[in-house]
DNA sequence: CTGAAAGCGCTTACAG
DNA sequence: CTGAAAGCGCTTACAG
């Protein structure tokens, strides 16, 4: 591998020379600098990253986070956060950040090898792990936080947040609407934030409308198809089933879906279900589920100017919310013919 | 932001030694070592990875690249890759290989800060770029790649593929056995090493049985959902349809099952349907999808064994090719009652 | 057991 | 316009 020096050595110029030609800065002459392009060429010479992001401390890309790089989730946020980046000229890199200090995520960001870090779904990191790498100056968006820790702001901390409250609210006031009055909540990791915010919405929209929460409902799960299959054959094996359930997320609607329709129960006809996010499954499962959309390709823009935005030390929003958008398809039952069996 | 000279300075000793002490090199005596241990945890100290890498001249890191990030694709090739390199104490990174040249896996490539590359789905990248990287000695493991492709062989490129041939075979064949004559052949890219080896199979099955293949049945597509929508919706409009389509993705197969249902055609009643990979939503779509599977995971963990082994510069296989088996579902027709229209 | 020094491959302020 | 030199933060062969 070639390396400055034997382009330097070749080209019968100093480093210093050859650094300037290759960075396009004008203090070189025309002609000399042609000559070292060309050698450079011809000695497929190609800059040590390594070497110049040591001595320029910015490395030019950025890090996408998960807890499960492998999960189906957030892939329009991921590619609107690389149309952003493309148009940057950064690049992206996608790590996993499962289990804290001891993940590749965490190395990559304590060690500079990514400007700043996008972290989706972060609940179960803790946030002094956060902190300890906001400490290092390298800015990071994060999703499902509070927006209200730590008491003080952190300039090196945005947060990009979901409208849960009001996202859960309208997806089961529609459920209501259509009579049912006996819902479950499939919940997610209990210390999830946007899992908080979806069962307060939940809540609420029962308690407008005076309809009980029913405590034997509510199915404890951690916002995976596996488990939320697992919970929803125990409850079937009970024999006490709601009407209708409203589960945190659409992964594991679709679990309980499986579960359900395994188990011969008809949806919509017997049960209804909705879930939360959107995602790319949810209309293609029969039926279709009914669910609450935000707009993750825009997500993901935003995510990236928020990072640009701490990088520039511009001043900016610390936290960001995304409204959301109820979108009525088939497993809510509100395109039976016959309405739900409880009417 | 603390760094090695910090320490030394606190402990009143050399920066060698406080090297010595953190990579745990035994030429420090025990007392010194605790001391600067207990410096380093106070001053909060992390070595400089961009240095170290630098100096050490590898990063203990590997990237997985594909040519959309968002696709979902090989979650559990993804997942074996991830169990083999964690087993390692290695890091993953996925980054993006579309575009070649300008992409951010061909610079992390080039600039070695990653130990070694696996590149799923190449087909549209040229061999001079796998060679380009290659040349620097950084080892790459391709998947749908032509095993005859260079003539002769590099010792820093590895092949991992798939029967697709016999796969073919045997899906076309149960096609056959259930009395299906009029099969179209949903194409994937046409320079996909992959897609070609599955149209051979195609063929060779018809062939065996002398059933005719049908030029005007020979949609061309590219392997992804979209497309294989639209060009089955141009199709159907011919009002001529063949009584079975094998597909040569599951994600084709599930855009084809789309478009036909959206205009009324009942999968597998009037229309039989099967694809290639068993991917996680082939399970999941009505009717469940007949496809060809194939052990992504051990795929995953053989990626990281070649992998290493070209780093290890061992003797290894530089092809391996990974066995299929048919999963007959319900797309195909076999679970009907009334077997298919045309028995 | 400890340290001074070279070197990994660059960039850049400074001098000429 | 060009170059010598310092320095980014480490590791490691060598000397003592």
């Amino acid at each position: 591998m070639a390396n400055i020096k034997d382009v330097a050595k070749k080209a019968g110029v100093s480093i210093s020379t050859v650094s300037y030609a290759i960075n396009n800065i004008p203090k070189v002459s025309a002609e000399t600098k042609e000559k070292i392009l060309r050698i450079a060429g011809e000695l497929n010479y190609q800059p040590n990253f390594t070497a110049q992001s040591l001595k320029r401390q910015k490395t030019e890309t950025i890090g996408l986070f998960t807890t499960d790089i492998c999960s189906p989730y957030y892939l329009e946020v991921t590619r609107g956060i690389q149309d952003a980046l493309i148009e940057r000229k950064y690049d992206l890199i996608i790590a996993n950040i499962y289990q804290g200090l001891r993940s590749t995520a965490y190395r990559l960001l304590r060690d500079r090898r990514v400007d700043g870090g996008i972290i989706l779904g972060s609940s179960d990191i803790p946030y002094r792990v956060i902190e300890k790498i906001a400490q290092k100056k390298v800015p990071l968006v994060v999703t499902d936080r509070s927006p209200d820790e730590p008491k003080q702001e952190n300039k090196f901390i945005s947060k990009l947040l979901v409208d849960n409250f009001n996202g859960a609210m309208s997806v089961v006031n529609h459920l209501i609407s259509l009579g049912y009055r006996k819902i479950g909540y499939l919940s997610g990791l209990r210390e999830s934030y946007d899992n908080q915010k979806r069962l307060e919405g939940f809540r609420q929209a029962l308690q407008a409308k005076k309809i009980p929460f029913y405590a034997k409902w509510f199915i404890e799960a951690n916002f995976t198809e596996n488990t939320a299959y697992s919970k929803t054959k125990e409850m079937i094996k009970t024999g006490d089933l709601p009407e209708a359930i409203f589960a945190a997320n659409d992964e594991m609607a679709i679990g309980a879906m499986h579960a359900l329709q395994n188990e011969g129960i008809k949806i919509p006809e017997e049960m209804a279900i909705v879930g939360f996010d959107d995602i790319h499954l949810a209309k293609l499962v029969k039926p279709a589920l009914t669910t609450v959309w935000r707009d993750e390709y825009k997500m993901g823009r935003i995510a990236v100017d928020m990072i640009f935005d701490m990088l520039n030390e511009k001043d900016h929003k610390n936290v960001i919310t995304m409204p959301t958008r109820i979108m009525v398809r088939e497993s809510c039952g509100t395109k039976l013919k016959n309405k739900p069996n409880i009417l």
